[in-house]
DNA sequence: AAGTGAACGAGACAGAGTATCGTTCCATCG
DNA sequence: CGATGGAACGATACTCTGTCTCGTTCACTT
């Protein structure tokens, strides 16, 4: 029910945002709340549904322009794991993100650490790019389903 | 007008598309030589605009139907870049693809080599995965929006 | 050359996301 | 302390991307 899973994460995307000169309102708050109590990736249609239950005054046009403003602070980012709907993806406080699709079950793992920073150093100077962040996805089979 | 952009990918994308049981329609070549052909990544309108100039008489929800399948064979994978709808990322022969994106102009920048294999195989020990591909994004601002 | 199931084309349909519009909230400034 | 203005809101109508259905056609096998 309370938001224990992504404490540090929902503190900073609250941070980023004020900073961002965006009002922190209770929709926004709520909105990022159930992303953030999540244990997994969720769809519009779900975030929709927590918001609905955790504040049943907010409506769905809030949702989506929450959901939008989120995205173009790369607080989070839409993805496509299963089913039809994209899935938003709470980014870490330093604009990175990384999981493991397993292409069989469907199921996304997590990763902490993802070992990419000396290839983003080696992009960022091959293309003379000023990198603020990254998503990785890897596909491949998990254990259980070999 | 003719497909030459990437070629190697077609002809790859058309040999797993056969080996994965499908039977190579023209609906399906159509969709592909489009995708192929693109210098940019398309959105799924965009592909059914291409698909109807190639070849009038196939239908909008084959283009659908196709694209879901090219997504399941890791052939194609669908990305929110900018704008409202995903946008399908023609996965390389080993089914791996990287590119960067602007957040300011919103352009992309396709990147050859990643650099990333050394991070996979790490993750694929770390989490008992059979690495079969991946997507790499990485966000920054390129230099002239600098 | 014929048989068979996969894939197709057309169009009705569903549902995710958007646009509009009047209202509310909140900060600033008189 | 109350007025002013802009950002964000809630409700709802609407758009458009993607799906489903169903009878028909076509690609591959033998």
């Amino acid at each position: 029910m309370s938001a224990v899973h992504h404490e540090a994460d929902l503190r900073y995307a609250v941070e980023r945002l004020s900073e961002s000169g965006a009002k922190l309102t209770r929709a926004r708050r709520a909105v990022l709340e159930v992303i953030a109590d999540s244990r997994k990736h969720l769809s519009s249609t779900e975030i929709v549904a927590g918001v609905l239950q955790r504040a049943p005054s907010v409506g769905r046009a809030s949702v989506f322009r929450t959901l939008d403003l989120l995205s173009r602070l790369a607080i989070v980012r839409p993805t496509f794991l299963s089913g039809r709907a994209p899935v938003y993806v709470l980014m870490s406080a330093d604009g990175h993100h990384a999981h493991i699709v397993c292409p069989r079950c469907l199921k996304v793992i997590e990763i902490d650490e993802c070992h990419v920073s000396h290839a983003l150093s080696k992009i960022a100077q091959e293309h003379d790019i000023q990198v603020a962040g990254h998503l990785l996805e890897v596909y491949g089979l998990c254990a259980p389903c070999r």
